[in-house]
DNA sequence: CGAATTTGACCTGCGC
DNA sequence: GCGCAGGTCAAATTCG
């Protein structure tokens, strides 16, 4: 999963990848970015990916979405472990633009130590360098051995307190995590939540109050195969309700979903009187006959492709398919991908992909009203 | 009627 | 060792 964005990290920071597989970026290399322009940029989840090696060392991080951060909106920002996350946009661009000789610096996270101590991690937007506001506090990186803040380039620091023993993690599992923009419930039932579709089918079972937090966690196992491990957590962001926190837990041990067992776990939630929406697992089951690609690490791609094509706003339409196909190098992805998309606009996922696409055709100013309202993107009836 | 969801009980890890 | 909180189980319930 999230290979191509793991590349591209290795890539960046070396060793970094051993740590913490973790793909929240702040933005596009070399990215730059005056507060007072506003750049559209994509809308769709970010995905980021902990790995914890033991029970002492691992440290789920918040997932940075600045795209909506420089918008104004909605965040996507979580710790795995009950740390505080505060990437509120607007906090960002307060205090980006109240702190102009502080370079833009916002918040990244604040970590409460040993119930007093509290750690605060900023990171400026310019140079995307952490500082602590906890000067006697030093950092590192999940499993890693660096003390204190380091600089490896222009992607978001992943940041973990240094002292192990002020923040386990109860088990020691392999983690993703990915922020979604929360839906609207669409369910049928009062208690349940909305949980957009990731093309795997989920089975819930089990649903906890979390303390600490107003809303429920709840608790899915992949039903698409009998003994897949696959787990989910699904819960919103005690920070921000907007933001659903979805942790994946455990690796499928099955292809994709195919066509006949997509359909399993996903019957209920995708009732008929929901209407036309409810074409999207046709859509889905479409897009399941193309060569199949972790749907994730497709969304990740378009994510780094349309980020980095935000960052060139001169580029022309012409131009679209070509900056996606040179910023897509894995090409298992077909000259036809895009097409490919736009045939699939019923599929969750893919309309997020192919509406971004749309829009490059579509007038400024719906354009800007497309980006600026992510749930008409997803399929939010889910599939839990 | 089969399958998914709900929900209380139970289990387990972790902090004190 | 104890208590708390998170995670899972499974019977009951609900839905198509």
């Amino acid at each position: 999963m999230y290979d191509y964005l793991w590349k591209r990290m290795e890539n960046d920071h070396g060793d970094l990848g051993d740590i913490v597989r973790a793909g929240g970026r702040i933005g596009p290399q070399n990215m730059e970015i005056e507060p007072a322009v506003e750049r559209e940029l994509p809308t769709e989840a970010v995905a980021f990916h902990t790995r914890t090696e033991s029970p002492t060392d691992g440290f789920g991080h918040p997932l940075v979405d600045l795209r909506d951060s420089l918008l104004g909106r909605n965040t996507g920002t979580e710790f795995l472990d009950g740390a505080e996350a505060m990437l509120a946009p607007s906090k960002m661009a307060m205090e980006s633009s109240s702190d102009p000789g502080g370079g833009g610096r916002f918040i990244l996270a604040r970590k409460v130590l040993s119930g007093k101590q509290e750690v605060e991690i900023s990171c400026s937007i310019f140079s995307s360098k952490p500082s602590l506001s906890s000067p006697g506090e030093m950092l590192q990186l999940s499993g890693g051995s660096t003390a204190g803040p380091m600089d490896h380039g222009d992607d978001v620091q992943i940041w973990s307190p240094r002292s192990s023993q002020e923040i386990k993690r109860r088990k020691s599992q392999a983690k993703k995590v990915v922020c979604v923009p929360a839906p609207v419930a669409a369910s049928s039932r009062p208690s349940s939540e909305a949980v957009p579709s990731d093309l795997w089918a989920w089975r819930k079972y089990g649903q906890k109050p979390i303390k600490g937090s107003p809303y429920p966690r709840g608790y899915y196992r992949c039903s698409s195969s009998k003994g897949c491990s696959a787990r989910k957590q699904v819960e919103r962001s005690r920070t921000d309700p907007n933001i659903l926190v979805i942790t994946y837990t455990s690796e499928h041990n099955h292809p994709w979903p195919t066509q006949r067992n997509a359909l399993a776990g996903t019957a209920r939630s995708h009732p008929s009187k929901n209407g036309p929406k409810c074409s999207s697992d046709q859509g889905v089951l479409k897009s399941r006959t193309a060569p199949k690609e972790d749907p994730m690490e497709r969304l990740v791609k378009h994510e780094v492709a349309e980020m980095e094509k935000a960052i060139e706003p001169a580029a022309e339409d012409d131009e679209f398919h070509q900056s996606h196909t040179r910023m897509l190098p894995e090409e298992d992805q077909p000259d036809d991908f895009f097409e490919d998309l736009s045939e699939l606009e019923t599929d969750p996922l893919s309309l997020i992909f192919s509406s971004e696409g749309f829009m490059e055709s579509k007038p400024d100013e719906e354009r800007a009203n497309k980006a600026l309202d992510p749930f008409s993107t997803f399929d939010w009836a889910g599939s839990s």
